[in-house]
DNA sequence: ATATAACCGAGACGGTACGTCACGTCTTGCA
DNA sequence: TGCAAGACGTGACGTACCGTCTCGGTTATAT
């Protein structure tokens, strides 16, 4: 059992649970993750305070379990016939993930609290969902591929170089990334 | 004249603006972006609030202006005799930039403010340091390669995103990296 | 029931409320009510500042609630044997508690404020301290007096005028005011 | 000579005197003597801040300066057949001046501000513009009046406490308060 | 059935940083 | 020397959110 339940009392409420991510959600839509506060979180949600301090600690905790889920599910990308075309589209489907998506400003805006706040560094290294999505499309297209030669990182890292830095994605050519990464570390 | 100096008025105080960059230095290691306030700023700087608001808007600018300089004399390395050695020293360099110097900090908290402050975005595209580093060791190595590559950004990227993502420093193989960018984008 | 009270939340401190009040009090007297700051009140209270505001818009009407107690008290005299002994023993009264008492100050500075200030006006028109401290020696000098013949306003203005004024008061003739008071108005 | 000139340099200049002055004035009825700042002053006169602080300390200071004389002129009342009529026009004077006028404005906020700063205290009471124009009107009646009798004080007392009460001046009774303050003081 | 205990919402609590405003002083160049 | 301009250090303003702490009430299990 994962759930440690307690000798009695009144059990959480799930529907408290979802009305907070939910809140998380809308709000870093719609304000933005500096301007989220576990205060408007929990008036969103219409939900006490004190409810959510029981449950996370930070902002970032409730973000975490918001997205997470969701990118990892944008984040995988159906077979293609060539390689050629898999990383290609394995890249469209990142730099969409990165820049468009919901749960997508909620894993940069985690990476970017990461750079100042140890707690969330270790809370977003417990869960690599890039990197295992990159590992993903790398496994299928070579199943015997050697580990550690950071291959994933090589197929990630231009693109979330290019995103971060706040470049125009439009301006990003994801064909003549993967050409690269296919033409590397082989002979 | 590059200094449109209103008719009267006292003029600005370079020992004020001084103060305020090394306060804003100094704070960062001992407390961190997000302890970093504009009012512990104008306090450690011995400077009055209304003084730092008055030719900055946010701390990010403040940080801007204090570690860009630093930043790119620390990403400049000495000539190679080999271009692996040369990308390998570069790759080290930007390692050692992103996780231990104090300008390397400024400069991933603001490239994590910019994820969620469009201001800060705008900012940091003004100067690109990191892409400016690796296009001038590119250059010394190919003066003929083609522009718009995506060179300098598969260059930085893997180190880039693994610096990022909070992983640790001395398990990232810059060897191997430098190896694969050399053979890869050949034809 | 006169207390609505919400449905739910932390009922709020009587604590904080009296050291707020006590806390005025005391610096009314310390640094005058110029240099009185709420700022000032919530620190030497010992309370949030929040929670200052959250009771009281402004430092006079914390001093309205601070004094007005106080004041109605001081300005009760005894009764005397004679009309003019009791009129000059209330127009003592009324000079001292102007010049001398802390609840004398406070009502001054209220007074100040409402020259230039509509919401003190207001509110120190729901409870004329003065007005009716005169009214009750008058009603017990002749129970049958006509009302709106500006009586009250003919006792205290006078003594009133020159404190306001600023003029000494060790210089008033209370006597001879009450004498001229019992002297007009008759036939 | 009065003016006591300096050795050389530039004279004062009238037109930044008169400039402050009319500041003040305009300034006094649009936002109030508690809005009323000396930096506002400076720029609605368009004159440096330096300037008025030159010349006067406090904005209580100006504010005497541009008023006194416009209060002295608005409280002579031309002379009457009777001394009910008489009493009764420098009641309705003064009443007007207190209320409606921007020279009573100015002395009220003065009045207000001499409760809680002994500077204005004793700035104020080097010019008791009402004493006087009190007195003025009773030599008129009795020539050989008496003095230190608070006849001045028993005359404007009661309307000036029914105005700086804050209540509604159209409910005083002018022409009762004469009559009663002729009755008094009798035998 | 009835305690007991943990949950829930609401909201006040003492703090602290925010960004703005005015204070009174100072430092310019010009008249 | 006076003057307009405007930056300087200082400190209060009123607001927002922090994380904690009561409240009255609500649901579950454990007697």
């Amino acid at each position: 059992m994962i759930e440690a339940k307690g000798r009695g009392g009144r059990p959480r409420s799930e529907q408290a649970r979802q009305a907070v991510l939910y809140a998380v959600d809308d709000l870093l839509l719609e304000v933005g993750y500096a301007a989220l506060t576990m205060k408007g979180i929990a008036e969103r949600a219409g939900v006490g305070r004190q409810t959510v301090y029981r449950w996370w600690s930070t902002k970032a905790e409730i973000l975490f379990e918001a997205s997470m889920d969701d990118a990892e599910e944008e984040l995988a990308v159906a077979p293609s016939r060539t390689p050629l075309a898999e990383i290609t589209s394995y890249l469209d489907a990142l730099v969409r993930f990165l820049t468009r998506s919901p749960a997508g400003a909620g894993y940069r805006a985690l990476l970017a609290a990461a750079q100042h706040d140890p707690a969330v560094r270790e809370l977003i290294a417990t869960r690599d969902v890039l990197g295992a999505s990159a590992s993903a499309v790398l496994d299928r297209i070579d199943p015997d591929r050697p580990a550690d030669d950071h291959a994933a990182d090589r197929l990630i890292g231009p693109a979330f170089f290019w995103i971060m830095s706040g470049r125009d994605p439009a301006r990003l050519d994801t064909h003549e990334l993967a050409r690269s990464f296919l033409g590397s570390g082989k002979s």
